[in-house]
This record gives structure tokens, sequence and C-alpha cells, in this order.
DNA sequence: GACAGTTTTTGACGCTTCGTCATATTATTG
DNA sequence: CAATAATATGACGAAGCGTCAAAAACTGTC
């Protein structure tokens, strides 16, 4: 009975993930800018050479990082998914999981964001690139097929089959900027801005009321719902909130 | 009769402007990652140490390059601002704007995404950090007294006084997310999306609806507003995208 | 125009980090 | 156990940042 994988290879997938790991700590404490390679090595015991045998770059180290998050971000979204609801509920929910793990882990939405960067991506392998971005298209498809769903049983209108992609954009960019201008240190409380995840959420909810998403939140407690459907379905995640308050 | 500036202050800030302008030709060239301080000394044929002292540190340099492009950025609200329409018309034209710039002066979005990034703004001086901060705070303020003049005759209703900054910041976020995700290389057509700027404008009209900002994208042909509109408020800039093509 | 004092410029230098590669070490196989 | 293959190592070269002591330019005075 021969195993899929040999037992070399088993070592390599493990040491893999312990260097991610210790990259992550170092990211997570001290940032980015302290995230070297040479301390990376340090800290997982090998060498500086064995390191860039599992990635090509720092910058490939950073996207490997990168591709985990987005892999937490898709369970989140399949989760959301899965709701019990509206198909309204049930995409409002997608969005709702995008901000609370954006709250509880701002570090690696800083890393996604660096990913949006040209001169970062350029020092990317190939591979790795088209492994971010075949994971960034599956969150897209969810999005995209709860959106077809609405048009099906009628929530949202027919003539609206030629904008899915459109409509899925503009809730993904919405929530992109938005959650990006939070996590840059723009004082936004400064400048007069109310808390991110509170307009953001009135904003999405404003966006589907737009396109007529039935039911509007004109017709629904949206304060309630959002509690509704955060305490349904990321009560690991608040929690997690809560204890860092 | 003494001049504002003796010479050698006004010698100084014309060498300042000669350096960022040679950056910016290095920047626009040969992108981000070429651009070093030894090579920006170089070109304007003066040492490194000369350099810095205009600049704190690279970093540095690039934030006022960003703090021009965000100056470059407000003539274009400001010239939106003054459009003679409706307000919502006049709020679209600021997108309208935003989006063109971000058409016809692709590296400047990206120098501007660079800067919301944490590690690089670690390396940037206070007082530059501040000065742009105070920049984008003038764009904030003028799509504020758009939304505000909106509430004053009724295009919007009374009831969103409290939510005036949540308007502009939805409709900030919309845009700026919009436009870093068609500025990093990730290949949205190939996901199945449809050129940025129409989506963004349709998704823009979508969210005014979804407040109710009279007159409704509805009662309106909004494909020849945006035409109308760019052609009245930026004509300099199409004619520059038609150059390029 | 010579001289002293001040300001500005310069580029060599130290330091950090990246990524490579010849060599050393370990593992595997006959 | 020897030969061979695979893997790990860290010294090294290259690139870039930012500094600072010394050189050059400028300024005002007699």
């Amino acid at each position: 009975m021969m195993p899929t994988l040999t037992r070399k290879q088993r070592e390599l997938l493990e040491r893999e993930e312990l260097i991610l790991d210790a990259a992550q700590t170092i990211l997570y404490q001290h940032g980015y800018n302290y995230l070297t390679m040479e301390r990376v090595a340090e800290t997982v015991e090998y060498s500086k050479g064995t390191i860039y045998n599992h990635f090509a770059s720092k910058e490939d180290l950073v996207c490997s990082l990168c591709c985990r998050y987005i892999t937490n971000l898709i369970e989140v979204c399949e989760h959301a998914y899965q709701y019990r609801g509206c198909t309204r509920e049930r995409y409002l929910a997608i969005g709702i999981g995008y901000s609370l793990y954006h709250q509880s882990h701002p570090m690696d939405s800083q890393i996604i964001q660096t990913l949006k960067n040209n001169a970062v991506r350029e020092k990317v392998s190939e591979e790795k690139l088209a492994e971010m971005q075949s994971l960034e298209h599956k969150i897209t498809k969810i999005a995209h097929s709860i959106v077809q769903q609405a048009i099906d049983c009628n929530d949202l209108d027919k003539k609206l089959l030629d904008h899915i992609s459109t409509i899925v954009f503009g809730f993904w960019s919405m929530h992109y900027g938005s959650l990006l201008l939070d996590q840059s240190d723009i004082p936004l409380h400064q400048l007069g801005f109310s808390p991110v995840v509170k307009m953001l959420w009135k904003n999405a909810n404003t966006y589907l009321d737009g396109y007529q998403w039935q039911p509007l939140s004109t017709a629904t407690d949206s304060k309630k719902l959002f509690d509704k459907i955060s305490s349904t379905l990321f009560d690991n995640e608040i929690n997690k909130l809560k204890q860092n308050i």
C-alpha cells in the first residue's frame, strides 16, 4: 500500500508549513519591515539556502502566506453561503464575514493589500501568482452564484442578468476599498468618519437597495439583521474580537 | 521691496521640483523597483547627500510625489464641483474625474496605493504624512459639501443628515477599491469582468439610487450623462487617453 | 581681493538585506 | 561499506539605504 506522498515529500510539506508559521509570527509581532529571510531561517533553525529551496524570493514567501489568508476567506465565504436565509441575507453574510475577518486579523489584510501592489507582484513567481489568483477567483464564484440564485428566484430583477459580474465587482470593491482605507493608519475618525464596519454595513445595504434586491433594507430592521447573521455564523470571530477588547 | 522668499529659498524650491521631476520620470519609465536615490541623484546631477537634504528618505520623496498627485486630484474635484448641473450630477462628476485621472495616469494611482501600505508609511516623516493627509482631507471636504447641498435642496432626504460622511465614505471606498483592483495586474477581464470604468459607473449610480438621490438613474439616460459630464469637464484627460490608444 | 566664518555639497563608508553557489553533509543504493 | 545522489549550509557578491567628515562654495568685512 503506497501512500500518495513519500515520507520525504511529507517532510518537505511539513517544513513548508513550519517556515510559513515562523514568518507569520514575525509579521504579527514586528511587522513587514522586520521580516527578513535571515530571521525566518534563524527562527526555524535552518539555513537561508534551505528557505530558498522552498520559496523563490521573499515576496514568494509572503505570497504563500497571502494564499493561506485567502483560503481562510474562502472558508468564511463558504460558511456564509450556507446561511439559512434569503439570497440577500446570504450575500450580505459574505460581506459581514469579510469585515469580521479583517477586524480580527488586520495583519492578514495588510499582507493581502501588499500583494495588490505591482512593485511587489513583480518579484513573485508566476506559479504563486497564479495560485493566488485562482483562490481569489473562487471567492468571486461563490458571490456570483448567490447573485445568480437571486435572479432565479426573483429577489433580483431578471433584467440584471447581464450585470451579475458588475454586482459582484461593486460589492467586492466597496468592501475591499473600505477595509483598505481602514487598515492603513489614515485617521478616519479624526476626519469625521464613523467606525468603518458600521458605515460599510449601511453602504452595502444601500447599494443592494439600489439594485432593488429584495427584501429592501427599508423593510427590515437592519441593525438586528447584522447581529443575527454575525452571531449565527461567526461566533468564533466575534469572541476573538471581544477577547481583544 | 523684499520678496517673500530669498533667492536662496527660491533656488531650493526649484531644485526640489527638479528632483521630483527626475524621480517621476524614472518611475514612469522603469517602475518603482528601479527608482533609487542614487539614480535620482545621477539624473539631476547632484550627489546623494544633496537629495537627502531635501527628503528624509526614499519613502519621503515618494510621498512628496504622492502629494503632487493628490493635488492634481483636488483640481479635478474642484473642477467637477463647478459642473453646472444638479447635485447628483456634480457628485458623479467627481467620480468620473477620479476614474479618468486614474486611467490617464495609472502610475500615479500605483504610487498613491503604495502609500496606503503601513510598511511604507512607517518610513515617511511625520510632516510629509501630515501634509498628505491634509490634502486627502480636502477632497473629502469637497464631496462632503455636495452631499450637504443635496440635502439642503431636497435632492436627498433630510433623514440622511446623520449619514453624510457615510455617503462620502461609501462613494470614496467604491471608487478607491475599484480602481485599485484595476490597477494591480489582476486579470479582471479573464475573470469575466467588464471594463472597470464601465462597471464603476453603473455601480456608483446604483449606490446613489439606493440613497434615493434624485433624479434616479432609472429616470435618466445614464450612458449619455457619462459622456456629457466627461466631455464637458475633462476633454483634456480624454484627449490624452485617445492619444495613448 | 584677501581672509575668516558660515553654509552647502560631496562621495566614501558602514550597514542591512537579498539571492547565489561551491562546498560540506546527509541519505540512498548497489 | 563505498559510490552516488540529494540536500543543506553559510560565505560571498551585489545593490541600496542613509550618514558624516572633509571639501567646496558662498558671504560679509576690512
